[in-house]
DNA sequence: CACAAATGGTTGCGCGCGCAACTTTTACGC
DNA sequence: GCGTAAAAGTTGCGCGCGCAACCATTTGTG
């Protein structure tokens, strides 16, 4: 514990890992959001029921809340927000009444495939910066953290 | 190009980087906010107002929030907070008397030397989840992004 | 079968954020 | 030097978020 006496007389919030993880968190979001935000209209919560939706068609609002880790409150106001663009659409659940069937419409569909390969494709242009190997090794320390924080899955 | 095609028929959430290094980043905040936020009634602006000022004695609230990459706004009611508290005071500076150097008073000088020595545990412990190589191709990889998105310092 | 507990989902409320506008002071251009 | 622009910092405003409370429905338990 003597080792790192040094570094604890002044803590250095540009080296500091939490507050580094959140402003590359942020810069990231920024870097992506710049399309799904100018070019389609969609902010986060918006654009991450459209993500969820897309690939599992007929699922619930409590499905995607879980999905995408956003509080059921702001999920359900962005389904609202969705289908008053008209790119989603609700049907009662006939197996239990309480629940609703998310679906895209044929417009929200349409946006989905127009959106997702250029997502995807800042996504990679994005991990391109570094080499293969490195990515790799980020990954794998990504992945440590999301067990030790119990967020996998 | 044509390897990426299975990938783009659906975009799985839970495997897109920018998503799981929010998810990430925000995990991060809440374990390591279990300390400043409970036991010193601390949030993140605050927190990190202190951070700064704890090792850049009479800065000003621009280089805070240059330091810290938070609207001047969201800084200067942090400042504002943590000067109700008494945790920190302004003096306005002699050169230039649009700024008002800030420093931390006695309380938040003891509060600042109670605080690093946990924040820093904190870090310490969530790193020690995965092996020292392990974590040095994260920080690599985390580098990698910051400087492509020229966040870095 | 009835009644309590739990679940899916929505809404009222308070709060904190970012934007824009503003005040005060300093720097720049001629 | 005077006037305009720019910078430090604060404040009013609208908005989106999370919390708690709520409604409707379903599940569990005796």
């Amino acid at each position: 514990m003597i080792a790192r006496a040094a570094s604890e007389l002044g803590l250095e919030l540009a080296a500091f890992v939490p507050y580094r993880l959140n402003r590359l968190a942020v810069g990231v979001s920024n870097h992506l959001s710049d399309i799904y935000r100018e070019r389609f209209g969609l902010d986060v919560p918006a654009w991450r029921v459209m993500a969820t939706v897309g690939s599992q068609h007929g699922c619930t609002a409590q499905y995607i809340a879980q999905s995408t880790r956003m509080h059921k409150t702001r999920v359900s106001r962005a389904i609202a927000h969705l289908e008053k663009r008209e790119l989603i659409e609700r049907a009662p659940s006939t197996a239990d009444r309480r629940e609703r069937e998310v679906r895209l419409t044929k417009a929200g569909r349409r946006m989905y495939a127009e959106l997702v390969p250029l997502v995807l494709e800042r996504e990679r242009d994005l991990l391109a910066c570094m080499p293969r190997e490195q990515l790799r090794g980020l990954l794998a320390g990504m992945e440590a953290l999301e067990t030790f924080l119990g967020l996998q899955d």
